[in-house]
DNA sequence: GCACCATACCTCGTAGTCGAGGTATCTCGG
DNA sequence: CCGAGATACCTCGACTACGAGGTATGGTGC
């Protein structure tokens, strides 16, 4: 998820390690802040991985900085999660939502649209796993002020999705 | 976030781990599904650190259930938890939704409206960090339909749990 | 001239999480 | 009577993430 994040903004410019923990705290920061503990070894992952590489240019600022970009095999890397969000990507909704964020890097509106409709289609599916039989598994939610806020709060949210997720698939459609 | 939920489960009743696995599923499941490697680690380290008991029932059904029990430390660490969502819990929406779903069990409105009240003033903090100077960091977003999109549910999201969280503190006021 | 903050980067140990695999038994349809 | 599916539990290795600490330098205010 943070590699997938590190990857899009990646992609749109070169930045380096602090730019880029100002720019994702840009993106998820109130409710998600990342740490250096987590944000560093990340970089260095990616960087092993011979998805990124570093410019090292010193003295501009304080510290030495080590401007990052993308490898050709980041880029890739970058493109196939976008287009392939099957089973993870879709269903969790902190990667969903980043997927979302640097979607627009795809490009095609075609391949768009089939990755919103993926999406669509899991939020329609029934979830059958909140029924125990018949009874609705924790139905005492009701009784409860506090689980109702918690279903106002996620209906709200799954309404405003799918009403702009048809909405945007109808554009992309036009193209 | 996964240990507060499962002393939370099993302070309305003790169940064994599948039953667990079954209402944490509906608690969270259609966005944020929990799985087995997940839950029974989980589980031995609540029990390691003497949160819980298991009784072992032979027989009842395929293979031996392990009916979970909290023990007292348990349920004073899960008070605790509510009580004081300090820094963490009430900024990560993931576990202050966990927060809001045992809310319930603090029992005193009182406890209940400060909590609330906490989770109100974060919310309604200046998301400073979304900007850069003068320009909000990701200006261009509305260019991108992708992160116009992010906006709206964001906001929704926010929208409605603001006008919730009012609303409540306000019951919980007169008591 | 010095305290303080922002910039810029990093390491460490710990802990959480994941998916993929495994092992049983019981129930029910065919 | 056999096989499929649900119930019930578990382990493993790999990866990801966390918070708390650390090291510097440059710029601003007093």
């Amino acid at each position: 998820m943070l590699k997938l994040a590190i990857l899009g903004l990646l992609q749109e410019r070169p930045l380096h390690g602090y730019e880029l923990r100002r720019h994702l705290a840009a993106l998820t920061g109130h409710v998600r802040p990342i740490s250096d503990g987590t944000l560093y070894p990340a970089i260095k992952r990616l960087e092993t991985a011979g998805l990124l590489i570093r410019e090292t240019e010193p003295g501009t600022a304080a510290a030495p900085r080590h401007t990052l970009h993308l490898t050709e095999a980041g880029q890739a890397a970058l493109l196939a999660r976008l287009r392939a969000p099957e089973e993870l990507d879709i269903t969790d909704e902190n990667r969903w939502f980043t997927v979302l964020a640097f979607l627009r890097q795809l490009g095609d509106p075609a391949e768009q649209a089939a990755v919103l409709r993926r999406r669509l289609a899991f939020l329609n599916e029934p979830a059958s796993f909140f029924y125990d039989g018949e009874r609705p598994l924790g139905a005492e939610e009701f009784d409860d002020p506090f689980r109702r806020g918690l279903l106002l709060i996620a209906r709200a949210t799954t309404q405003t999705e799918l009403s702009w997720l048809t909405e945007t698939i109808a554009e992309l459609d036009e193209h």
